[in-house]
DNA sequence: GAAGAAAACGGATGATCCATCCGTTTCTGG
DNA sequence: CCAGAAACGGATGGATCATCCGTTTTCTTC
């Protein structure tokens, strides 16, 4: 932590800054790749292992990716991205509970097909600032949302802004650990369990 | 793994075999205790920095305990016992209903101030076999609190027995991740997501 | 309570994993 | 094309892991 490792910049996630040289974007991307499929199978990420993979040098992926966990961001940026293209489509929604539960049920589904969401979603921080830029994106939309829904009475009282990520996340846990065989049976999991607390959550 | 560990046996949750040895048993006291701590204050468990803290070899540590799953498994042993002992209260209360709500809020609690059982009830495999014997106990109770409800009629169609512990343990998950700064917060919190889920859970 | 067999112990050690440092190479702006 | 800056790579010291085997403790039998 003493050596200067410089700040990230530049990726899928644009936080604007000087550009990255040519060289270490092609190699930033390659090393975005492999992690990308490592979190994919659900390979634990291990940096050096990384690099290897890549065909880069060690520091090169430590000096892009100071941990695993920025890694798994940079790979999480463009479902990241996704989502807050739907959370935008959503605020067009005229009904405010229909937009309210059907972006939910993106942001659950999408946390079932890509492995790289759920830690990202989940952790209290961000390790990498264009991760940071993309959460308020999307908690500023989201919020928009729930308020929308609230405003319009049709959330139980006592259900607070604060809990629907808590919620959110906890049910993408949930379907992770139902036993499926195929992928698309804990989809249909995580569905029902949306479900259900959607139910539990709406006014009567 | 080519060197002869032998199964472990005999402690807390007591599976019958050949009794340890006094020296054993001590030593897997103090290993336990120290496994205890660890987990109370969050600390990730490092086989070799157990047996220094205990006072014991490693290769005694690993020989009880060969990964650190199976040491958060003996330390989680008398959370699950009190478990099932709330379990076997429960099926003796009158009310379905009752009995199988009040129950989940004592496993939801339980996770929240037991930092050892979350992982012990989400793994999908123990690595000791008295914990798989305690699970068992522990699955077979919940069983018959689970039917009884659903029998009297109480819950939704298309709940199943097999999405609830994926449920219970969601709920653990979310009141983890709620930003609580007091320890009662956080609880107040499981609580308030087991409310949410059980409406949407019961039959109307 | 002594002796032999069996069980358990401890810690040195080779293997693996981690992350930094710095000499070299590649890029960019002028 | 040149000089300065940015990025590269991989050798390497440090940390962690988990096994092996010579020694000690316990149990059993007489």
């Amino acid at each position: 932590m003493s050596h200067p490792i410089p700040v990230d910049r530049a990726y899928a996630g644009e936080v604007t800054g000087p550009a990255l040289r040519k060289d270490a974007a092609r190699n930033r991307q390659r090393i975005v790749e492999i992690g990308r499929e490592l979190v994919a199978e659900g390979t634990p990420i291990q940096l050096n292992e990384v690099a290897r993979a890549a065909g880069v040098g060690v520091a090169t992926v430590y000096r892009h990716f100071p941990t695993p966990q920025a890694l798994i961001e940079a790979v999480a940026a463009e479902g990241l991205e996704t989502l807050i293209q739907a959370a935008e489509q959503a605020v067009e929604q005229d009904d405010p509970w229909t937009a309210f539960r059907d972006f939910l049920v993106r942001i659950v589904d999408a946390q079932l097909s890509d492995a790289a969401l759920p830690p990202v979603l989940s952790a209290p921080t961000a390790a990498l600032p264009g991760t940071a830029q993309l959460l308020d994106q999307l908690s500023s939309l989201f919020t928009r949302l729930f308020e929308r829904a609230a405003d319009a009475g049709r959330l139980a009282p006592g259900v607070t802004l604060a809990d629907m990520t808590p919620l959110i996340c906890g049910i993408a846990f949930s379907a992770r650990m139902h036993p499926a065989v195929d992928p698309q049976g804990q989809a249909a999991a995580g569905r029902h369990y949306l479900d259900v607390v959607l139910n539990g959550l709406r006014a009567r």
